[in-house]
DNA sequence: ATCCAGTTTG
DNA sequence: CAAACAGGAT
């Protein structure tokens, strides 16, 4: 039973069905107490902004930290207000104004999702599972966390906190492996609250407070490396504290790639120039390319991998310059 | 299984 | 300095 390989395999599914814990209405009850007195205070939270507006915000939080997209989540919303504004808009702008949030192609995404909902949706967000995963940019979280956030509906958000929260409170052990296996899936599933009797607003529904409660717990108090156990609203019922923690920050991943000289430094460095353009200018010269980065067979591979994911054009002089 | 890309944290 | 971060696409 404490045996960590046989939970492991148990997470799995390799093993016959986990033991879950029986007190799973105290620790929802418990969280729902926290999530009120603890959430922060989000602009897209509590019902302030429109479906698009969730959207944007879960665009610009994969993989960007939260307390980061705040600010850019702001500006954008005011100079964009909804899907039908953003699809106007010329991609250099959106380049710009995605300004460091990194991993650029979210923007591009992003608008190309604006485009679909504006013109095949009337601007208005699909309610379904399947249309939201087909938009640009928008995976199996995405797609459930729109659901679940902006329309209330009851839907497993699955993420990488929730992974890591729900496999320590109620399995006991680490959440591993790189993407989430069906297993997890279903454990979220199975502990997701019901909502029926609840007439409430949308975003106080208790499969909705489950969602952005666990997922806020794993994000500032179940953390990977050092989580606050001692502030933890269920410590008492978690399985991995009472295990004494095994495994605790064990590696999830394979180690990263680094980034000292790799394709994706120079590429940031070349997006970075364009960005950087005095106000009028709209061409980086190829002088000023080759100025970026000594190696000029890497510079140019990443220069065409830029073209191809349409961050940038490349001129017949060989300048570039972010697309119209 | 890898790539992407910028910042914070331990 | 490496890991981690409200992932998605290939």
């Amino acid at each position: 039973m404490n045996d960590t390989n046989t939970m492991h395999a148990a997470l799995r599914g390799n093993a016959t069905t986990i033991a879950i814990e029986t007190d799973a209405d105290e620790i929802e009850t418990a969280l729902a107490q926290w999530w009120h007195d603890n959430a922060r205070d989000l602009p897209w939270r509590f019902g302030r902004t429109t479906p698009w507006g969730v959207l944007v915000s879960e665009v610009m939080s994969q993989q960007t930290q939260m307390g980061r997209v705040v600010p850019y989540w702001t500006a954008w919303m005011e100079r964009w207000p909804d899907a039908a504004a953003l699809a106007e808009a010329p991609k250099s702008d959106v380049i710009t104004a995605w300004g460091r949030l990194g991993y650029p192609r979210r923007a591009l995404r992003l608008q190309e999702c604006a485009h679909v909902i504006a013109y095949d949706y009337a601007d208005e967000l699909p309610h379904t599972y399947d249309e939201l995963l087909a938009l640009p940019g928008i995976g199996d979280y995405t797609a459930s966390a729109v659901l679940s956030f902006a329309f209330g509906e009851r839907i497993a958000v699955v993420d990488t906190n929730i992974r890591r929260v729900l496999s320590r409170a109620f399995v006991g052990v680490e959440s591993l492996g790189g993407s989430a296996s069906p297993a997890e899936r279903a454990l979220a599933k199975r502990l997701l609250p019901d909502d029926d009797s609840a007439k409430c607003r949308r975003f106080d529904r208790p499969s909705v407070v489950w969602n952005q409660a666990v997922m806020e717990l794993g994000a500032t108090v179940c953390t990977a490396k050092s989580p606050l156990c001692e502030a933890c609203p269920i410590a008492g019922k978690c399985a991995f504290l009472r295990n004494g923690r095994p495994g605790l920050g064990q590696r999830r991943t394979r180690p990263r790639q680094l980034f000292q000289g790799t394709d994706r430094q120079v590429r940031g460095l070349v997006l970075n120039a364009l960005r950087g353009l005095p106000d009028g200018e709209t061409v980086l010269d190829r002088k000023s390319v080759e100025r970026l980065w000594k190696d000029h067979v890497q510079l140019d591979k990443c220069i065409a991998s830029l073209d191809e994911d349409g961050l940038i054009e490349i001129l017949p002089g060989g300048g570039v310059r972010l697309p119209v």
